[in-house]
DNA sequence: AAAATATTTTAGTCATGGCTAAAAAACAAG
DNA sequence: CTTGTTTTTTAGCCATGACTAAAATATTTT
């Protein structure tokens, strides 16, 4: 039967499945802070439930159901932001701890209530996908890390990479949001932090591993501002 | 620390001492459909934290702290239910149990956010005051179980005795809501069952043990349909 | 008050899911 | 290919909070 614990490894199996391609136990250790040991026991009780394939040394796979489960609690998890964002007003560095414990909550039918109640919002305050009730998560869009933009471009924020508390509070400080146009007006080689401009005409410069981390449309090769 | 046993054994405590006045081991066990020595262990742990009076043999007693969790709990089970009722649309008799899992979660700050959200209900979609974040839930309110309503009593439903699914249920078969207004036709001694009449006219009867767990507030002596 | 009944506690077990320490396997480098 | 390092597994322990069975205490009945 699903715990707590067991969906927590299915979702976490999926993301490292999903952007590493193979699923380390050194990885659920990191993306979970828990311990070696801990997680080969976690594996066999997975394993044993039939959610995952796993080989002694070799790593594991999601089956088919362990991959329902784990798409189905990333999708409560994602629209339990949305309403902690767009109904409580929480602001998107705020959500995470909260949405982590909710997306143990509910069934399918509640979901699927909780979805209609948003508005089937496609995607969290992060910018991430929320899978669909027939776990249908294939992104779509064409984002690139705004390290790629190069000078003149107009780029959108959709997405980040690193939605954790103190990079977001930091886009908060630098007043970039989800939606935020931007216009590319320098690039250093140097250390390749590039200067933006605001519509609001302000401007500022932005390190490395801050445009790394945000998801970007790029909106035209010259800027339209 | 709480865990969500204590909080759900601290919860429990606070009904059947409102309730009852003492609270016993039994009563523990039926409330929460468990074992008499999974109470006892449990009382100790809840003692060891300070979270109640307990005297071997003699029952418990929360402390202010204990109370303090309890009335919070209780605040946050009420308040999702009316989330899950308004919001997302679910009937009162389908919520109880995804209220008991989101009890807790979310910290004071969240809880104020959605009462805030759901415009500071009073009363939970049973008819249950709703403690507010000063741990006040006195109701205010003179209720009567509509059993001791007499022939020609005006009475509107304000709440239920017992908000158990079977029970709910038989409410809603007889088109029987929270702030339906009825009038006393008719009361057999025989069985103590009495005859109401519904505002569209039309009527049924009822028995003793329906009528016991309806709460009513007497609108007039004589009913004005 | 003594006996019968009911309630509560103690003692000991079990499952989940953490943990540490040590062994085993895989991988990397000389 | 052998040695050293890293990763994974095994073995064994711990806390929480269920449980059963049996002992102890309360309560009720005669």
């Amino acid at each position: 039967m699903q715990t707590i614990s067991r969906e927590d490894y299915l979702k976490a199996i999926l993301k490292i499945q999903e952007e590493a391609g193979s699923v380390s136990n050194q990885a659920l250790v990191e993306k979970l802070s828990t311990r070696p040991a801990s997680v080969t026991n976690m594996l066999h009780t997975l394993a044993d439930a039939g959610w995952v394939e796993h080989e002694a040394y070799k790593g594991v796979r999601l089956t088919n159901s362990g991959k329902e489960i784990a798409l189905s609690t990333l999708r409560k998890h994602r629209l339990w932001e949305v309403f902690l964002v767009d109904k409580l007003k929480f602001s998107w560095d705020e959500v995470h701890q909260w949405a982590e414990d909710l997306e143990h909550v509910g069934d399918e039918e509640l979901t699927n209530r909780l979805d209609t109640f948003l508005g089937h919002p496609a995607f969290d305050p992060h910018g991430d996908p929320i899978p669909t009730a027939q776990g249908q998560w294939s992104d779509g869009r064409n984002l690139i890390p705004a390290s790629k933009a190069v000078v003149g471009d107009c780029i959108q924020l959709k997405g980040v990479v690193d939605s954790g508390e103190a990079y977001l509070q930091h886009l908060d400080r630098l007043k970039i949001e989800l939606g935020l146009i931007l216009v590319v007006s320098k690039s250093l080689d140097f250390d390749e932090s590039k200067t933006l401009i605001w519509p609001d005409g302000s401007e500022a410069s932005l390190s490395k591993q801050t445009l790394q981390n945000m998801l970007v449309e790029k909106l035209s090769g010259k800027g339209k501002e």
